[in-house]
DNA sequence: TCCAACTGGGGTAATTGGGGGG
DNA sequence: CATGTCCCAATTACCCCAGTTG
């Protein structure tokens, strides 16, 4: 854990996390895709001490509202 | 226990997505044409993460039942 | 501990996007 | 001008089984 900026940088509450299958319904897609798109950077992804991934609720909703995220590198 | 947190299962109602082969299938036409409907601004879409598009039930079925929407010029 | 449902990973078929021409 | 069909490349969906979740 970085020690990020408690302010201006952290916008982002982790209070509410997602199941793969809950992103899938968000999107109208696979549960299988959410996976894809956590494979390929795309989701930020929190994963459970067995290995299931979590998703920032707020993260995917931008996503859906079609703001795009932004990439470092690329 | 006591306090009555106000949570809400669904803060956002949009869950009805729509695939374009499903939208075609509604409109009797072809994929494509859903696709060039969306690109023409007659259709509300949200995209994938991989590109793919997904479109509202409820718009779609507003009109299919025939109410117009807005028509620039006209 | 047992159990039902979900998830991860891999592989294969179907759908979709974009451009071009009818 | 709008729609249907062709191409190819990318994305997505469904199949399996083993492990995790709650």
């Amino acid at each position: 854990m970085a020690i990020s900026t408690p302010q201006s940088e952290t916008p982002l509450q982790q209070g509410a996390l997602l199941t793969p299958g809950e992103v899938a319904v968000l999107f109208r897609v696979d549960p299988k895709t959410v996976t894809r798109w956590a494979q390929a950077g795309k989701l930020s992804a929190v994963r459970t001490l067995g290995g299931h991934r979590r998703f920032h609720e707020a993260e995917v909703r931008q996503l859906l509202q079609g703001v795009p995220q932004q990439r470092s590198g690329e």
